[in-house]
DNA sequence: CTTGACCTTCCAGTAACAGGAAGGTTCATA
DNA sequence: TATGAACCTTCCTGTTACTGGAAGGTCAAG
């Protein structure tokens, strides 16, 4: 599929896409014209960076998820290393966000309207 | 207390925190020195700043949301619209970051090593 | 065979910092 | 009191991760 269909159904940009095929991302085949010609494959991995990088992850965070995507034989040690660091900043990032929605939610529920200073959405942002 | 506290107390770099002032997002206090003078406040929205963009949102989707934590009222249709769309949004990252760690996990666990192409990681990939 | 929607490369601009120089401040210690 | 380490300041440049736009080739439809 061109370009197009592939941004289409990843989410990402064109731009955005050339931009990773320039830093050594993926690696589309060409078409005689000398299209870009993505397989579901790529997709796929469009799909995993996209993810990845709205949830805060480096460029360079996704290049190692990516290797882990790719390592099919997923032996060595040093893999599964990543990996569980991985694990644990995406566990890290679920409680923060959790806990960013909680407090949203105080803001939009528990303080409605009124002024008085012993919110408690406000205390318990001062205790941190 | 100094940039240096405040930097340690937020997470921050004192780099980003005085780029952060630059374009608005905080007004500390200034000592007779020129040293610049944080309270406590301004520790909590650096800490929201650093959580928020550590989450994936943008620096403007964060002066939204430090928006919201500075209104008092919280009275307006707007602010209430805002941190409606925000907590949508939260919840999305959360979801993606949940099936992220599941899909890590299959691959540290479930496909221990061998290349059979019936992976079930790599088949529940492949439907997306 | 042209028109519009694709695609290509290339170059310049932006966002969100990070590094480092050059110099002032503070504070413990000799 | 001085000297050195560890702070702080501004300013300027560099990097990362894109984003926009120009100039031009390709393709499918009318």
């Amino acid at each position: 599929m061109n370009i197009g269909e592939a941004s289409g159904r990843s989410g990402l940009p064109a731009k955005t896409i050339r931009y990773y095929e320039d830093i050594g991302l993926i690696r589309p085949d060409r078409g005689d014209n000398g299209y870009r010609d993505y397989g579901a494959d790529d997709v796929h991995k469009l799909r995993l960076l996209h993810r990845s990088r709205s949830l805060g992850f480096s460029v360079d965070e996704c290049r190692q998820l990516l290797a882990l995507y790719e390592d099919k034989s997923r032996a060595s040690a040093d893999v599964k290393e990543i990996a569980t660091s991985k694990l644990i900043e995406i566990d890290r990032k679920i409680r923060e966000l959790a806990e960013l929605r909680r407090t949203l939610e105080h803001l939009v529920h528990a303080c409605h309207g009124n002024d008085r200073p012993d919110c408690p959405i406000l205390e318990e942002l001062s205790e941190g």
